[in-house]
DNA sequence: GAGCGGCTTGAATGATCGTTCAATCAGGCA
DNA sequence: TGCCTGATTGAACGATCATTCAAGCCGCTC
């Protein structure tokens, strides 16, 4: 619920009721609001394989294409949803990153194991990129773009936004490998 | 204060407060909350080529320079803010695109025109850019960049997810340059 | 079966939420 | 001067917010 509409825009009484669970035993497990969302980050953080980056491997057994797999994941989550839900951990990224220490640390560390697990594939992708890329920064930019992407087909309603943006970093891979496979035709 | 600490996290009371303002008057002139918001974007909507645009036009006359004074204008107001703002439109289309129509229409529009004002830029790079290529698309990708980048640093505390970002949106503009001078080159 | 500890109950708390409205004010016009 | 209208005041409203806690329950061991 807190991915679905925000941390603030979801009160404890609707958790309660949804959960099937009183107030005392959520308060005997969770000392705060707070708390509760610090375990739902720390449940992403150690499921973001098993349930995000092993399923994409699944789908592809391309180095280069396993990055297009994940992103059509999430593009088959924000369909089914009608664009409401892109990334969990997105939405909540902007809303409390100020003012929320504890909560903005576990943020950025799902963001950069999200980042490490892309990283791992472009790796094995060897000489299909130019020698010298900077793989963490290329990485970086897959996230960069799914973020963006998912915002704007969130504020259209429309999933073109993303396709559009997917398509255009699509265009930059085959670029890249365009110029790898010159540099290594002609190594000097 | 919306754009600062989201939409829900701000009160009326601090608004009021802030704006040294009663209850009453606000509400004489907006009917609401979510009415305030609306006029909040709408100034946004009408503001964004005098605040945004053009200040971006004076700092680089190069077509495609100004795409990037433009990252630059929105990395100094996150530099100026520790990381804290980003971009006053990103924020609320991720906390409020749902259940909340008449603000995502507006959130859209304001997508809408700063990528058509980046698309104009883009024309009068001329062929300097691939023939043929989608500049719709390219534009809205800049956009989806700098968003992806914005909440990327935003969660990292610190500007360079976002600096990364840029540098590989001006590796994929380079490499469409490229691209470019060489089908100039050889046009058949 | 007495006693203990982890868990559950759910009404109640004070704070804060967005919003209302009768009363008052100030400026322009007749 | 008297009146009208639009703007302003600010206390008060009910709803909802996150949180508390005394009391009770259940399953365990001794």
């Amino acid at each position: 619920m807190f991915y679905e509409q925000g941390y603030h825009a979801t009160g404890v009484a609707t958790i309660l009721r949804e959960a099937g669970v009183n107030s005392g035993t959520m308060y005997h497990f969770f000392p705060s609001k707070e708390a509760l969302l610090v375990g739902v980050l720390a449940w992403y953080r150690d499921n973001l394989w098993p349930e995000v980056l092993t399923p994409a491997e699944h789908q592809a057994a391309d180095p280069i294409g396993r990055v297009f797999a994940l992103m059509a994941l999430y593009r088959l989550g924000m369909e089914m949803t009608g664009c409401t839900m892109g990334c969990p951990i997105g939405n909540l990224a902007l809303e409390l990153s100020d003012n929320h220490p504890a909560v903005r640390e576990l943020i950025d560390l799902n963001f950069r194991n999200w980042i490490a697990g892309v990283r791992g594939w472009l790796e094995s992708a060897g000489d299909r990129l130019p020698p010298g890329t900077d793989l963490d920064a290329l990485a970086g930019f897959v996230l960069t773009a799914m973020e963006g992407g998912i915002m704007r087909s969130r504020a259209a309603g429309d999933l073109a936004p993303f396709d559009e943006s997917v398509a255009q970093l699509r265009a930059y891979f085959d670029l890249l490998e365009q110029a790898a496979s010159a540099a290594k035709g002609s190594p000097r």
